[in-house]
RNA sequence: GCGCCCGUAGCUCAGCCGGAUAGAGCAACGGAUUUCUAAUCCGUAGGUCGGAGGUUCGAAUCCUCCCGGGCGCGCCA
């Protein structure tokens, strides 16, 4: 199935041709309803390459613009831009080819990659955070939104399950744990013990030594620490997997910072055979001296003392998804302040020789009320567990307010839908580079841009099937996909109303591989709150259950087609859509 | 000091590989409801796009400089 937008660029291609022109400008949709559905420069982009009026070139590009049965005469306006509107029966008929496609008109891609994200990645022996949110939820919609236009997706949870942080774990596990503790909460005992002898060391040089002794013996093998260790990892693991129930979140692998530890010398030894990797006062370091960039900002692999840092581990990580995974693409969904630290590993395996496509995508910070960076009231990180399980309670609030004859079960389903939903939905719909302030208020309001409106939206349809399954059964059946009724998919658009919406029903499909041209899932959240809007309006000029046929079915076939992409759309993002609320 | 990111309505944010008179939502004000869930819709008002130059038919968008905020820069991850 072929978008509006790509048809009427063939169309104006021809056109253009056929006049005699070469291609050049392009049809994009239009920036104002003023102008119609869509627009092309290109008389003002050839215009200016070779001196002529734009406006007679328009001219002469119309002449020859075979319009078919798709738009009105386009025009002329402005400067030279030709504008182009859509006619009614088109947009019926495409909403048609829509309907009866099971992937709503979105086309999968040409050329299929083998993507690996990197996303999430949560510390062992410390509790998810806020500051958790981004990276997760970022990163599984783009793994959605990839894998549905046909891309191989690999989720790889890139866990920090080694590092200096274990000397002081083990060194806590053995002189501060409290067993009793450990069996009521596991994971809060184990960051009361890290804290408490970082507080310890920070004071103390003997403990901090001693903390060091116990890494020393965890990398060299000693069985009671691997077991420690062990143990932390798996208590950590659970707390992990709560929350991604919860988020609804999953990976395909977890390959922690531990699992590249025995190929770390090797990488080292790699860089130093090929030259890429010098010594210097005692430690392996990659200089970058062509690079005004990074000139001053060299990247050590092996530390003085022979240890390795994550450096190391990250380059041992892109050998292994380049020639283990077989990645051709690596999406690393990781915070803007390591940007330089990828930066020089991307150069570094570039320099190697690995061709993969690799992308840092950044994001920005989740802020406080008082435009700080998130914490609670003594200065902590904000567990992720206990903001979700709060995001549930609030919604479940406002539910009893709004619909208190819902079931028990019900309640806490719909709930955990819209809390969830709202927490993700608020994330995803702003762009991900700006930090935003975390408001309660603003994303579980019904009014807005939130997940509620748009889950409200899809409520409502559902509410109108449910009616009409009641008041004539045979309807509930003919709206099945696959359904050869003709009397089905006839969709007759005489409203303003109507011929927004199916017009909003036809762009799903150029929206969304929009998406993965710089990682921005809030484009697709814009269109589903303009598609949710436009369904609002629609729902409130039209009735349906009410309206004499053949409206009524058309109408009940536009419901049915918005329902499947605002639920579409919102599984994209992650996102649940309830039948009631 | 060097580098990266951000600065758009009172508030929260879109728009940024150049396009027409810069858009939403919230808050404010004015309307619509014997409802297919008003959990909504319609309307009004609100702007030197941080500032100054430059590039051109055209700049919030691209380039340079400046101001303000955040972050990062050799042995943590």
């Amino acid at each position: 199935m072929e978008t509006f937008q790509s048809l009427l660029a063939k169309r104006l291609s021809d056109a253009l041709a056929k006049a005699g022109l070469p291609n050049a400008g392009e049809l994009t949709p239009a920036t104002d309803r003023r102008f119609g559905d869509y627009q092309t420069n290109a008389a003002l982009v050839l215009g200016k390459q070779r001196s002529e009026n734009p406006q007679t070139l328009a001219e002469r590009v119309i002449a020859q613009f075979d319009i078919g049965d798709l738009c009105e005469p386009p025009t002329v306006a402005g400067a030279g831009f030709i504008n182009f509107t859509l006619r009614a029966d088109a947009i019926a008929k495409k909403a048609g080819e829509v309907l009866r496609d099971e992937r709503l008109g979105v086309a999968r891609t040409k050329s299929t990659r083998t993507i690996v994200i990197d996303f999430g990645s949560p510390n062992v022996a410390k509790p998810m955070h806020v500051g958790h949110i981004r990276s997760t939820v970022l990163g599984d919609a783009l793994a959605r939104i990839a894998q549905f236009l046909g891309h191989e997706v690999i989720r790889d949870n890139h866990i920090g399950d080694w590092g200096t942080q274990f000397g002081m774990v083990i060194y806590g596990w053995k002189n501060l744990l409290d067993r009793q503790s450990l069996q009521r909460d596991p994971l809060a005992e184990i960051v009361r013990i890290y804290r408490e002898t970082n507080e310890r060391a920070t004071r103390d040089p003997q403990v901090r030594e001693a903390c060091r002794q116990e890494l020393v013996r965890l990398q060299a093998g000693d069985r009671e620490n691997i077991d420690i260790w062990n143990e932390c990892v798996a208590f950590s693991m659970q707390d992990f997997e709560h929350v991604y129930t919860l988020l609804d979140v999953h990976y395909d692998i977890q390959c922690g910072e531990s699992f590249y530890n025995d190929r770390l010398p090797a990488v080292v030894e790699r860089l130093l055979k090929s030259g890429i990797g010098e010594i210097s006062e005692g430690a392996v370091v990659v200089f970058f001296r062509d690079q005004p960039e990074l000139a001053n900002k060299p990247c050590i692999v092996r530390k003085r003392d022979g240890g390795y840092n994550y450096a190391t581990t990250d380059l041992a990580t892109v050998d292994y998804r380049v020639n283990d995974l077989k990645a051709d693409t690596v999406w690393y969904v990781v915070g803007a302040p390591q940007s330089l630290h990828f930066k020089q590993i991307f150069e570094i395996a570039r320099r190697e020789g690995y061709s993969a496509d690799f992308r840092h995508i950044t994001f920005g910070s989740i802020l406080g009320e008082d435009r700080k960076l998130m914490k609670t009231r003594s200065g902590e990180n904000v567990p992720l567990r206990g903001l979700l399980e709060e995001a549930c309670k609030r919604a479940r609030k406002i539910i009893e307010e709004k619909n208190p004859d819902l079931s028990e079960a019900d309640k806490t389903d719909i709930a955990h839908k819209i809390g969830i939903g709202a927490v993700k939905y608020f994330d995803l719909s702003q762009y991900r580079m700006t930090d935003y302030i975390f408001s309660w208020e603003k994303m579980l309001s019904l009014q807005g841009n939130t997940a509620p409106y748009l889950q409200n939206a899809y409520v409502r349809i559902r509410s109108i099937f449910r009616k009409a399954d009641e008041s004539a059964p045979k309807i509930g059946k003919s709206r099945r996909r696959g359904d050869t009724d003709s009397s089905c998919g006839e969709l007759i658009l005489d409203d303003r109303a109507e011929i927004n919406l199916a017009k909003r029903l036809c762009q799903f499909a150029e929206i969304v591989p929009q998406v993965l041209n710089d990682f921005r899932p809030n484009i697709l959240a814009n269109y589903l709150f303009e598609l949710a809007n436009s369904f609002h309006t629609f729902y409130e000029a039209c009735p349906v259950l009410k309206s004499e046929e053949p409206a009524r079915s058309s109408r009940l076939t536009l419901c049915d087609l918005t329902g499947r992409v605002l639920q579409r759309g919102l599984d994209l993002l992650g996102i649940k859509a309830p039948d009631k609320m």
